[in-house]
DNA sequence: TTATTATGCATAAGAAAATTATGTATATAT
DNA sequence: ATATATACATAATTTTCTTATGCATAATAA
């Protein structure tokens, strides 16, 4: 499947949401995860997932815990204090943009509920 | 106002849908419609839209129109039939974006609604 | 009257965030 | 043996934007 450009710069929040949802999870497991979840619709590439991840880390959002299970390494990543305070933020960006462009989009509906 | 990174990539879509709604538009007048609606929450800067409309023109998704209003130009933008088509997919992948969005930050609420 | 704001277009340089294409390595199923 | 799944990583390129300019006319404020 070929993303929509539509899901150009939510990465980060789906990543940062599914962290404070799930406590901690390793690259693999989110792209799974997601692809599940959207029932194949979105696929998450490694070549978006792991620079938005080690940018997040740098950033002091996320904190890394390195293990090896099955002879296979992963890296866990968990929400930082920091991390969770701007989770909020992110959400709450994410439901603001949402209703704006179902406002542009739909005039005519209520744009309220769903959040 | 410093527009959010999850607007990249829902220009073209918000510009499709405004002139099926109206018709024909100008640049400028697309700015202000947005910022209007939106409660001045998102600003579409010139630098973004311009290109943009130029590229959906030679796509063959738009026509231009040129005129002169009080001494002043302007371009007026409209659909073109393949443009018309173009927006029906366009807003089933924006609708089919924000189940997916709500769906994976919001796993508890209803995702139906809205559109 | 002069400066600022609003209207209206345009493009160039740079940044951000992705895609696409690789690369390494282990485990499992055919 | 070969392909698929698991698990990480990065480099080159593309897409899409921001920021900074530039030009020009009209209306408004100082």
């Amino acid at each position: 499947m070929k993303n929509s450009p539509l899901y150009k710069g939510s990465l980060t929040t789906i990543i940062m949401k599914l962290l404070e949802e799930n406590g901690r999870m390793y690259g693999y497991e989110i792209t799974q995860k997601v692809k599940k979840t959207t029932n194949g619709e979105l696929n998450i590439t490694e070549g978006a997932l792991y620079p938005a991840l080690h940018k997040l880390e740098a950033e002091g959002l996320l904190d890394v815990e390195v293990a090896k299970v099955d002879n296979r390494m992963r890296k866990y990543y968990k929400l930082t204090e920091s991390g969770k305070k701007e989770t909020v933020n992110r959400l709450e960006e994410l439901e603001e943009f949402i209703r704006n462009m179902q406002t542009l989009v739909n005039p005519k509906t209520n744009p309220d509920l769903q959040f």
